[in-house]
DNA sequence: TATTTTTAGGGAATCGATTCCATATTGTAG
DNA sequence: CTACAATATGGAATCGATTCCCTAAAAATA
């Protein structure tokens, strides 16, 4: 690995020199500058990243801390901010914190002594514990998927979406309407969407029988088991669901199909997140697209701003948009 | 951010012997020792992996290199990897080509750049452009997913994978057996799944029309095609499909249920991937399981074993196992 | 007791860049 | 013809660790 020293002295100049013609700053002649230059494409040399960081304190790198890189939500976020972080010459440290939420503070320790110029945490809650980490650290976070105060964030209008979807079903005439939710530490997907959900149905005068709610985790399996007990449980049957996320409705929808139950006549339903086979289902399913790459490239887009001193962004809402399919 | 200057001050101690202390080398007094330890404690004190790297040229960072983090095989594969690494104190430098074959090369140039001690391709082909640049770099590379001599590769097989499922529909009673493959510079999924699929076909002495063999990408869309194509093409029209990924078999479903062709009974359907949905489906789909979090595991493991240099298994094959569902 | 070996610890070089500061040369305004 | 600014360049310090080499004291051996 041939290094500025040696291109200085093939060169027949110092390394100042070099460095200055590397950053195209000071004063350089055009005979030195290309000189240096011809000797730098001859020796194909690439100044070492480490070297000019432990200088600099800046490594053109990344860190994005998210829950589970095998679902679509954040793998989408990922490839965004990549395709922006590339553009700029940034690369990407990955930490997967496989849905363990106290990894999500460790790693925002291990992050800043990796010395990354920024973090995207894609989140999963807003709990004190986290957001003190992240004023500790020193090092720019930004947010992806969750709201929180006096932070750098990006993330969706959940309680617009589910707002806005509720609707759609009570324009269709459904006046009963269960609803499969996650934990409420989840602000986005488990408080604002439920939230979104229940202002629907009480500013149109409708009631929500406590069996019609619902709580799973994030995977189909739960979808199902929790459509099983909306069914088993209600007195009243609700003639429509909304899943908080795709595969909860997937697997509620696999449950309809075991009990014959079918979907919209009897029973209409809707998730969230746009997953690529909902398109496939059978009925196709309806759900909310949030443009999840987009927001992926926003949230790098303004943390460089922010690492470079550029004008930025501190906090961006992103607009959503209903798919409706055959299953409402 | 101390530094260990400021340790060896407030110990009362020389740099080397903090150095000493860290890294557990050479004579250190039980003393000193306790005392560096103490202002480490109280300091909280963490050496820059920067600094460290600049001297030692090792950075416990490994890079992977991969077509898109938006399916399932990648997407596990990294979960493994990620699993290992973090066991061992290495992270991950993510480089996505979002499907672009020329960027697999450039990304190995830059991650050598970055020095990272090691180098996971997840690998489309096997082309000779990509199998010199690996050579020329001098980094250790673990290909995932294909086999190429002379590489340290794991990898599955795939030729007895696409022998065995051929040989279950056969088993079965079917003689007109269609192929949906993919392009064959993929040569795991392209040329040897169609390989072992010719070959059960033709050590059972069946024929094969060419209008069953049709090519996709890896989309739900193009199997949907393919299997339009399959249906409209040919004159003898055969009673299964196999195709290469569970994409492509839920595509070709799509298209079967469009035109209410009924699963098994007037066509037969299998995938490659275990694709958590392929459960879900209508009928269930059968499929072969990899296990690629596994092999992401291996992968890792046989690397930093290299980089290591203790003993390690240049080249692995990993078992599959064949999910038999009501699609067959 | 003399000599060798082990233990302990520090000084300084090193890794590969950037950058401050000093110096030399050239150009330009007064 | 000065004086001063602009241009050009290099020496050396710096970033924060590791490590080679050297010296000194303590312990072991002759």
């Amino acid at each position: 690995m041939v290094t500025i020293k040696e291109i200085a002295e093939m060169a027949g100049v110092s390394r100042t020199t070099v460095s200055r013609v590397l950053n195209n700053s000071g004063y350089v002649s055009e005979d030195a500058r290309k000189r240096v230059e011809k000797v730098i494409e001859e020796t194909g040399y690439v100044p070492s990243e480490q070297a000019k960081s432990l200088r600099t304190k800046k490594t053109k790198v990344i860190g994005v801390i998210l829950p589970t890189i095998q679902t679509e939500t954040p793998s989408r976020i990922v490839t965004g901010v990549g395709k922006e972080l590339s553009k700029n010459g940034y690369q990407i440290l990955l930490a997967n914190t496989n849905l363990d939420k106290q990894k999500e503070v460790d790693y925002l320790d291990l992050l800043r002594l990796r010395q990354v110029d920024g973090i995207i945490l894609i989140a999963t809650n807003t709990e004190p514990k986290l957001m003190e980490k992240i004023k500790e650290i020193k090092v720019p976070v930004v947010i992806v998927g969750q709201e929180a105060e006096d932070m750098m964030y990006v993330t969706y209008d959940d309680y617009h979406a589910a707002f806005d979807l509720t609707s759609l079903f009570i324009e269709r005439g459904h006046q009963n309407i269960a609803f499969i939710g996650v934990d409420e530490t989840d602000r986005a997907v488990g408080h604002l969407r439920k939230k979104g959900f229940l202002d629907a149905m009480e500013s149109n005068g409708l009631m929500v029988e406590p069996e019609w709610m619902q709580t799973g985790v994030f995977d189909i399996d739960s979808g199902h088991d929790a459509m099983k007990s909306i069914l088993e449980k209600s007195t009243k049957k609700p003639t429509a669901t909304i899943a908080v996320t795709d595969r909860l409705a997937i697997g509620a929808m696999s449950y309809l199909k075991e009990k014959g139950v079918r979907i919209p006549e009897q029973m209409a339903l809707a998730g969230f997140g746009a997953s690529e086979i909902a398109k496939y289902l059978e009925p196709p399913l309806t759900t909310v697209d949030y443009q999840n790459e987009k927001a992926g490239e926003q949230a790098a887009k303004q943390l460089l701003a922010k690492i470079e001193s550029k004008n930025y962004q501190k906090q961006i809402i992103l607009d959503y948009r209903l798919i409706i399919r055959k299953s409402v």
